[in-house]
DNA sequence: GTGAAAGCGCTAACAG
DNA sequence: CTGTTAGCGCTTTCAC
């Protein structure tokens, strides 16, 4: 590794100027004298300077790194954030850390120390659990720049940003019900996740609101993966009680039920009718095309950066919190009943 | 940020021993006092010492974070394998760094001076260019732990993992071939992408092997989204020569091929036939199902890591060079002409 | 068994 | 305008 242990003070020495100097031509603050200036330069391209940011760290404080930790970036929605992010640091010439919770509390902890040893400048989170974990309440009270997404634990207070989930489930089953569906049900992924939990309280609001009785035969849960949600679909449709109407609270378990209900040979929308949390890319492929809440996913990695970087610089404006509307976009995969 | 500013010091003074000991008590090396040991981990464990790893990685070299530089995130193929690494890096205690190169070979040379300014360890890239860039010969010099998946540029001599694409693309052409099609366009990324290259190369051969011209007017660039190759094909078939079959050489581009064609009103299989490289999660949705020509994504990420962790290890073996085959899953969207 | 001390590569206050 | 100097927090000989 010969270039790794190219130093500052080979290039001051090869330039003939002291390490500070050099730091100051290669750095640009302070005086600096042209012709020294322009030695020391000459002098890093030769030897092939690359710098050393761990140093620079240490003495700073920080690396120029931002920590990512979404639910698992296998999921569109995750992945198009981390993307976003991505993009939105190269202008800070920050590196952005993603390290998935897997919806583990337990991972979720210990990746968020393994992260936080490495002194990141911020984090950005959507935490596992929809409680308070110590962690997170730690990095709080010590003004750890932090932006939490998607879901924000009970009682959390801290910059966050996140979706209607309850009214736009609310919305969604509304939807369903005004076609006629009474038996509705519903594929969710862990409850203890907090935008989970809303959706889910959006679906009973809509059902007690029309006086529709719950029916716990009808919620199945599942885990977040397509494959998963083949098995709930098929586990729902094995059961006596059928329903008229299916709402799936992500896009990856949106998936998982059109596959399922293909492979039973159940016609959308005449057999069962279908409204996705989120929308997804093949969303408009099906005949017919499928009715979904979208929210938007691309102003989420923005605003995230946004915020997280005016804490970076010392913020200490009070707790933002950014909810964004969702939007039920009508295609045709309910029915009337 | 209180709990930051706890320090080894702090610890060793609490616990009234030196630096030192502090230090062989936490890590557990050398020898340290019973006694001694346990008063430090008590001290440490009520300051919540969480340890400085950039101070250590400045006395040791390096950080335990490993660089994945892959097209783009958004790419499932990509956000699958950034999963993997993921996955397999909890066992190292290290993290992951995700720097897209948006297949933009100057943005690649950004991201890469970026990263090693950080001193990662090792870096896993999927080249954007065919060529070799400076950047990446100048790390194999060094000996930098490298390994460069999904595509290798020309004369780059360093551990890499890919699939057979030319292969690959060949037999998928070969099979539309077979079943009568002779006008077969082909949809694909920026042909500066080595993989991209030999997909083309693949097609080409298919053709020539059975003495059909090529026609360049059906050959469509795009970009690899799915956005991209919805106005690709759109364009393609707004043409007077019309293809009878279409191969798309990644699954996005599959998908935006297969969106077009819907809006298009051109019927998958009777009017056009369709094979994609790559599988994708809706494959099996359509009706009929699509042909799609897989490759072993979920063995790239976990290879990747081994052979990297072998490198960082020090060692000197040969380069290693592992290609993985494809595999022809026929469904239904090729029919007989 | 434990402490003192040197130093990883860099920056920044201070003195010229 | 430039050099000297003192660390950032940690590990690791080397003495005791």
């Amino acid at each position: 590794m010969s270039s790794k242990s190219v130093t500052l003070k080979d290039v001051a020495a090869a330039a003939n100027v002291s390490r500070a100097t050099a730091a100051r031509a290669l750095n640009g603050y302070g005086y600096v004298g042209k012709e020294a200036a322009e030695r020391v330069r000459v002098a890093a391209g030769k030897l092939g300077y690359r710098g050393n940011r761990i140093a620079q760290a240490l003495r700073q404080g920080e690396l120029p790194l931002i920590a990512f930790v979404p639910g698992d970036i296998l999921n569109p929605f995750f992945s198009q954030i981390a993307h976003d992010l991505e993009t939105e640091l190269r202008a800070y010439q920050s590196n952005l850390i993603i390290a998935s919770n897997q919806e583990d509390v337990e991972l979720e902890q210990q990746v968020l120390t393994n992260i936080l040893a490495l002194n990141v400048k911020g984090i950005i989170v959507a935490p596992a659990s929809n409680e308070k974990t110590p962690q997170l309440s730690k990095l709080i009270e010590d003004k750890y720049p932090l932006v939490v997404i998607d879901r924000v634990p009970e009682g959390l207070l801290c910059d966050n940003i996140t979706v209607n989930n309850q009214q736009g489930a609310e919305e969604a089953v509304e939807f369903l019900i005004e076609h006629g569906h009474r038996r509705i049900a519903v594929i969710h992924d862990d409850s203890r996740i907090a935008s989970t939990r809303d959706r889910l309280a959006g679906y009973r609001l809509a059902l007690k609101n029309r006086s529709i009785s719950f029916d716990e035969t009808l919620v199945v849960e599942s885990k977040s993966t397509i494959s998963h949600a083949i098995d709930a679909t098929i586990r729902l449709f094995h059961q006596e009680n059928k329903p008229t109407a299916i709402f799936t609270t992500d896009s990856l378990m949106t998936k998982g039920a059109l596959l399922a209900l293909r492979t039973l040979g159940v016609k959308i929308p005449h057999e069962v009718s279908i409204i996705g949390f989120d929308d997804f890319d093949m969303a408009t492929f099906s005949d017919p095309q499928i009715t979904v809440l979208s929210q938007p996913v691309d102003k989420i990695g923005p605003l995230a950066i946004k915020m997280i970087m005016e804490r970076i610089a010392g913020s200490q404006a009070p707790v933002k919190s950014i909810q964004f509307p969702t939007q039920l976009i009508v295609r045709g995969s309910v029915l009337n009943i």
